[in-house]
RNA sequence: GCGCCCAUAGCUCAGUUGGAUAGAGCAGCAGCCUUCUAAGCUGCGGGCCGCAGGUUCGAAUCCUGCUGGGCGCGCCA
């Protein structure tokens, strides 16, 4: 925001000195107070290109540079920096713009009239979801946030597959549960079946709901019925789960309607024109390797079943022929070997891939007091992430699942994760907003208004700058977190408006300092909080007014 | 063996797409509430940015090679 003030003064004086630049010039906002509020290396950036030293170039520049009101004065430094303090009036002028953005303080445009798909969650209807899987949950539903706070229209979808050989685990792990139920112990429970607790709870039901027939049904008969009690069963689990994580998935992709309708044969049918498919062993092979990849693999196994990969790359097709002009799925690491080669599948089919951006996570471990938790405590199986959310409150595990970046293997810290204080990176973010909302609410009381047309040419303290500075970032930031797919540098930028602010507050009184100090003060401080609150509604926290 | 990801303070992690003296939280130590929420703020200590080369005005960041860890490499999903 702060160097839409510099740039075209910057533009007018490279014309002035005849330099052709095309692309944009890079600012940024120095680390060290000294060095002013805006920097750039344009004359560093350039200098070679024109044969002169970095410094004699940046004098150049200065010399062009049209004088403007807003800039108290410009220095160039070190090898070549020019360094740009602007006068207190730039940041008036950007609160007053603020305040003026009403509640869209941080949100873009620039995908205005784009649409994207994000894909994410798709864990199929086979148990509950599991802690790890918190971490897709999260990510996926930040990432979708990010798109729609920049003005794309957002779908959020969920693949899933109930059909094939785990469905069917499923069901007869049930069904082998409803056998010792009703009085054969003895039956056997299949091989690299379901475990958990919940297969018992589904058998309950069966037998309960069943209770008459199921006796009379053939093995097979039962064992479908068990599948679609056990599919029913858990898809209700999972998206109550979702629900209380304040996710909802606008479309539910079927994996088996691309087989009823033709979209699996006709993916493979394309790619057998292209010369990209042969038969060997009985089985059909797609040709990766001639795409570049490191090696051929199976699509229809030799039974005449598919492989994960075709209906993956169908799927892909699908949503492409959507019209999305985003495609983004999340997955976890262990799905990483798929994706070149769904990637190259979709590429032969004629789709330019670079619609599509594939988010990665690694893997997550919980931690408590230093040691690794693998299992739950309370039916030593697998932690699920209802347990999860029990036990630490859906506001931490959004944001412990987002707060670092996608690429880094997470350590999730349970201890921290429980403490309900200051130590509580959320709750850091959650105070900063109640505080804000408390002053507000005790102006009120007091009788002293919100002022829209306060002047706001008291604001000088180097704490009040500091935190208007921070609040005309926030736009910048979520545009460059959703183009790099990275949502915890939202959770980094939010740690540092709530510092801001907690440092403005210690320092300068707000209530009852002297006209008009007062107002703006109070401007400043509702514009910081339709920041957070809206931070905290991008991440997907809540926003308690009062803790 | 091959592919992808990671390595930064005692611990967990940031690092503005290659910038100036590498930052934060936690842990440790020392301070700040008769006034708007102390779930806050201030200060101190703490570093061969895994190792070795290379690219250039300039590298934690880019390239190459090592070392150490994670995830994969199926006619499972």
């Amino acid at each position: 925001m702060m160097q839409q003030y510099i740039e075209p003064q910057f533009l007018t004086a490279l014309e002035k000195l005849g330099v052709e630049y095309c692309s944009a010039i890079q600012f940024s906002v120095p680390r060290q107070g000294s060095h002013g509020h805006l920097a750039t290396n344009i004359a560093m950036m350039l200098a070679k290109g024109l044969g002169k030293q970095p410094r004699a170039f940046a004098e150049e520049l200065l010399a062009a540079l049209p004088s403007s009101d807003l800039v108290q004065h410009v220095e160039i430094a070190g090898p070549g920096f020019i360094n740009i303090t602007f006068t207190d009036a730039v940041y008036h002028q950007m609160l007053r713009d603020l305040h003026g953005m009403a509640d869209d303080i941080g949100r873009s445009q620039v995908g205005r009239g784009k649409t994207v798909n994000v894909e994410y969650v798709s864990a199929n209807p086979t148990g509950p979801l599991h802690a790890g899987h918190g971490r897709n949950c999260a990510v996926g539903d930040t990432v979708a946030n990010l798109f729609a706070w920049n003005g794309y229209q957002v779908t959020r979808e969920y693949y899933f597959n109930n059909a094939g050989n785990q469905m069917n685990k499923l069901g007869e792990s049930i069904y082998a549960r409803v056998q010792h139920r009703i009085g054969n112990p003895d039956y056997p429970f299949p091989e690299d079946g379901y475990h958990g607790e919940y297969i018992h709870t589904i058998a309950d039901i069966v037998a309960e709901v069943h209770a008459s027939e199921i006796g009379q049904m053939t093995e097979d008969e039962a064992c479908t019925v068990c599948r679609k009690h056990g599919e029913r069963w858990c898809f209700e689990a999972i998206k109550k789960t979702l629900g209380s994580l304040n996710i909802q998935h606008d479309v539910y992709f079927n994996e088996d309607s691309l087989y009823g309708d033709g979209k699996v044969a006709s993916t493979v049918e394309e790619l057998r024109s292209k010369g990209l498919v042969y038969e060997k062993d009985g089985a059909t092979w797609f040709a990766l390797t001639q795409l570049g990849n490191q090696q051929d693999k199976v699509i229809v196994k030799s039974t005449g079943e598919a492989t994960y990969r075709l209906p993956d790359m169908a799927y892909h097709r699908d949503k492409l022929q959507r019209g999305y002009d985003v495609v983004v799925d999340i997955f976890g690491a262990d799905h990483i070997a798929t994706v070149p080669d769904v990637l190259a599948g979709v590429r032969a089919l004629g789709f330019d891939t670079d619609r599509v951006r594939v988010v990665i996570h690694q893997m997550v471990t919980f931690v408590e007091n230093g040691e690794v938790v693998k299992f739950s405590k309370r039916n030593g199986k697998s932690f699920t992430l209802d347990e999860l959310r029990d036990e630490v409150g859906a506001d931490v595990v959004r944001f412990f699942f987002i707060m670092r970046a996608v690429g880094t293997h997470l350590e999730f810290d349970l201890g921290l994760a429980k403490e309900e204080g200051d130590k509580n990176p959320v709750f850091y973010l959650q105070y900063a907003h109640a505080r804000v909302c408390s002053i507000l609410r005790k102006a009120q009381e007091r009788g002293v208004a919100l002022n829209a047309d306060a002047d706001l040419s008291c604001l000088v303290h180097p704490k009040e700058i500091e935190l208007i500075s921070l609040l005309s970032r926030m736009k910048a930031n979520v545009e460059r977190s959703c183009e790099n797919l990275e949502p915890h540098t939202i959770a980094e930028y939010l740690r540092d408006l709530a510092g801001a602010y907690h440092n403005f507050y210690h320092d300068c009184r707000i209530l009852g300092a002297e006209e008009p100090l007062e107002s703006a003060r109070l401007l400043l401080a509702d514009v910081t909080r339709r920041a957070m609150r809206n931070g905290l509604l991008l991440l997907g926290v809540g926003t308690p007014e009062r803790m």
